[in-house]
DNA sequence: TAGGCCATCTGGTCCT
DNA sequence: AGGACCAGATGGCCTA
């Protein structure tokens, strides 16, 4: 979307009036000892400049956070689609991800404790590329339960504030075990389930 | 209408 | 010096 202030770019002060252009701004009843300052040349010179680096500058801000947000599109098409396919907010997205990550090097980790494990099969093995992408065959174990769905959050913190209290028992905690619960009948999937399935009435 | 989410602008700081 | 990154401010859009 273009900039609401696009038509204003070349009147900054009528949005900013903190900016660079602030002594051409006038303010709406200056100062009275306040002269007015003439500007000259070289003054104007530098005004030029000033507002050609700003432009650049807000040109690259602008492309360096489409960057992140395609990054951030690119992260949701890998991650499980949910039944009504709203789209994941950008807190959303990160906490699912770290969800996701988790459950699934859980995953990983308690199949390789299990005697006689399916994982001694070729293809089975978590970096074997002849394996199939998990989550991609329906036939899966179910590690993905995508009947989670979406509500308002990835999971059960609310991220009031400080760091500290917005680490939540689940997300905040390492990817190791996010839920800090882990020989305590704790299942991946359940770090799934945890998404957004704390808003009442969505799970 | 309030609240959440988002895009954009901006100035500061750090890095090359 | 200029670019990258960051956080705060602001205003628009959407939904409950």
């Amino acid at each position: 979307m273009d900039s609401v202030y696009s038509d204003i770019d070349s009147n900054s002060c009528d949005f900013f009036p903190h900016t660079d252009d602030e002594e051409d701004c006038a303010s709406p009843e200056p100062e009275p000892q306040q002269k007015k300052r003439r500007r000259g040349r070289g003054q104007a010179v530098v005004h030029v400049v000033k507002k050609n680096r700003r432009v650049k500058a807000n040109d690259r801000e602008r492309n360096r956070m489409h960057n992140l947000n395609d990054a951030l599109d690119t992260l949701r098409e890998v991650l499980p689609a949910f039944p009504d396919e709203t789209k994941l907010t950008k807190i959303e997205t990160l906490r699912f991800a770290h969800n996701y990550i988790w459950a699934l090097s859980e995953t990983i980790r308690i199949a390789d404790l299990q005697p006689g494990r399916p994982g001694d099969r070729p293809g089975d093995r978590p970096g074997d590329k002849t394996g199939d992408r998990t989550g991609d065959r329906p036939g899966d174990k179910p590690l993905l339960l995508g009947s989670a769905s979406p509500g308002s959050d990835a999971c059960s913190w609310s991220s009031s504030g400080s760091s500290s209290s917005s680490s939540p028992s689940y997300c905040a905690s390492s990817p190791g075990s996010p839920a800090g619960t882990e020989d305590y009948g704790y299942r991946p999937q359940d770090a799934l389930f945890g998404f957004r399935s704390f808003v009442p009435g969505v799970y």
